[in-house]
DNA sequence: GCCGTTTTCGGCCCGACTGTTTTCAGTCG
């Protein structure tokens, strides 16, 4: 059972006990425990009954129901308040203005088990008369229940930033003078978001009308004086929040998030004597503002260095910056190449020559062209010869493009078997090799792991790129032991990717934190097909940040020259970094 | 259900908006 099946029970446990009224602590102690299970590293179901004990948020009661899940596959205490509330109910939950007592109640009173009940109880008329809900309230669940399909589903952080953009110059043309920012989960830079947040400082009350009346604004969920709610055009929504100038750090601050952090923060804060809230940091006995104004403040008067946005998870961002010992995190700007990339000779859109060109004005020093190898046939994936003479013609463009140094590489395919898709030969007569797996995704564990191990012996291989070929929303990556293939990786000095295509970004965030952990150096790679998705390295970029990566973390923030000798085929034989 | 250099019991983050209400519960973030 993996870590996502086990998030997935602890969460469902959450909203039912939230359904039947219980405890709302008890409720999240399941929230966070799922939370945490779906963004650790490390598969719970390989770690020993004390390890798990000592994950936070994880005690005696918790650990021992994980532990009875990943052996039984059931957890009793689960299926006990199935027997009280149907699945079904659950799915309420996720409309619109339904919340657990809304859900509870059309249970209890009308029967009602699924979306189509509900539907069905509406247009009959059904619901009058029942307490809390008048026609309003039954108009917006049925609308809810027709735009389910369109609203739910998170996007991609590349696609919400476009979405983000245009929003945000609209709202700041209208404020100039106003400080507009972009706040929650994607100024964290997490790889996929739910909705847009915007915090607006210092800006006219007029700035909230502007914003409901943006012409992607499909529908106005909520107009208030400082907080407003819209659906966008594509089903997306976007909250904008307005406060005083004196008080856009903290709102800021407390709107960024994630929540986990800020209930940590805020514990902090009472335990320190202050009030923590979107308006500022208040003195207990008083109420004296103490901060607000700007998010550092907020986090030096609570005894901590401020924190970057990425680290926010309660993660031990909140340890780390009381004792002083956050990461300098890299920036796009210490990138100095790109180390994967195509072009028309297999699947890409350029040529060598043009990617160089868009890769030099970007400010790369090197690049290296990584085409497909043989076995990827639908991509013209290269055999040895075509890969030579390709490698020929790359070198060939450093004597027309002047500013940066193109390497001549390939992407090579890992076979099912962990062999490499072409000779050694070939592969020891290229600069780069960068190897990935492209087929056969669905082996088990164990044959993964061989068969990735196996790659990583041999000795051209310098990079392994994509390392568990997920899709981001579309499909899950493949399994196998992290733990041993990060060993290898850092033993033998192969660089693991972080690649940066919108829909990849993988390794994730947690599992590039691992890797380096283990000591295995990441690589922030674009895989571009186009000249246009070289620039994708941004979004790579914060998921390193999110990952604590320094600039030393990541190969290619090196030189050329420092970077050559990294390569094994430039290392003596045997050497370890 | 978790957690502890003020606690092994008693805490646990905080406020805006909406709709159904005559003062507030529910939802949301």
């Amino acid at each position: 059972m993996d870590n996502l099946a086990i998030a997935r029970v602890l969460a469902e446990i959450g909203d039912l006990l939230e359904i039947k009224g219980e405890n709302p602590f008890k409720i999240r102690a399941y929230r966070n425990a799922a939370e945490t299970a779906s963004h650790l590293a490390e598969r719970l179901a390989d770690l020993t009954p004390p390890q798990r004990l000592a994950i936070p948020g994880i005690g005696k009661d918790l650990a021992a129901k994980i532990g009875t899940l990943i052996e039984t596959g059931s957890i009793a205490y689960h299926q006990e308040l199935l027997q009280e509330f149907p699945a079904s109910i659950l799915d309420l939950l996720h409309l619109q203005g339904v919340g657990p007592k809304t859900a509870a109640l059309l249970y209890r009173e009308l029967g009602i088990r699924t979306l189509d009940d509900l539907e069905a109880a509406i247009t009959q008329g059904r619901l009058r008369g029942v307490k809390g809900i008048g026609e309003k309230k039954a108009g917006q669940i049925l609308r809810a229940i027709g735009e389910r399909a369109q609203v739910a589903g998170r996007r991609l952080m590349a696609e919400a930033t476009e979405t983000a953009d245009p929003l945000l110059a609209a709202l700041r043309a209208h404020a100039p003078d106003g400080d507009i920012s972009l706040v929650g989960s994607l100024r964290r830079g997490c790889e996929t978001t739910g909705d847009l947040d915007i915090v607006a400082g210092g800006a006219p009350p007029s700035v909230i009308d502007a914003f409901t009346g943006y012409d992607q604004v499909e529908r106005v969920l909520a107009h208030g004086a400082t907080k407003s709610s819209v659906l966008l055009r594509g089903g997306f929504q976007a909250d904008l929040r307005l406060v005083a100038r004196e008080s856009l750090g903290a709102a800021r601050q407390y709107f960024t998030g994630s929540k986990a952090h800020n209930i940590a923060l805020r514990d902090r804060a009472l335990q320190r004597g202050f009030k923590l809230n979107e308006y500022g940091l208040y003195r207990l006995e008083d109420d004296a503002a103490v901060a607000g104004a700007d998010e550092e403040g907020i986090y030096r008067a609570l005894g901590l260095a401020p924190i970057p946005a990425e680290l926010r998870e309660n993660r031990g961002e909140i340890e780390a910056a009381e004792q002083g010992t956050l990461p300098v995190l890299v920036t796009a700007a210490d990138l100095r190449g790109d180390l994967h990339m195509h072009t028309t000779a297999t699947d890409g859109r350029a040529d060598i020559e043009t990617m160089a060109r868009v890769a030099r004005d970007l400010g790369h020093r090197y690049i290296a062209i990584t085409d497909h190898s043989q076995a990827l046939a639908m991509a013209n994936g290269l055999d040895e010869r075509a890969a030579l003479a390709h490698a020929a013609r790359i070198r060939s463009v450093n004597e027309r493009v002047e500013g940066i140094t193109v390497l001549a590489g390939i992407e090579c395919d890992i076979r099912a078997d962990g062999t490499m898709d072409l000779a050694d030969e070939c592969l020891a007569q290229l600069d780069v090799v960068v190897a990935s797996v492209h087929s056969a995704f669905t082996q088990e564990p164990e044959q993964m792991t061989e068969r990735i191990l196996r790659a990583l012996e041999c000795p051209w291989v310098d990079i392994l790129a994509h390392p568990t070929g997920r899709l981001l929303l579309r499909r899950e990556g493949f399994r196998y032991d992290m733990e041993r293939v990060f060993a290898a990786a850092a033993e033998r000095g192969v660089a693991i990717e972080i690649n940066s295509q919108v829909d990849r970004l993988d390794l994730r965030d947690t599992q590039a934190r691992l890797a380096r952990d283990r000591g295995v150096t990441l690589i922030i790679d674009s895989d571009a097909h186009s000249p246009a998705a070289l620039r994708n390295q941004r979004w790579g970029v914060a998921v390193a940040r999110r990952a604590w990566l320094t600039a030393a973390d990541v190969l290619n923030t090196r030189t050329l020259d420092e970077l050559r000798p990294l390569l094994r085929r430039h290392r003596a034989a045997g050497s370890r970094r």
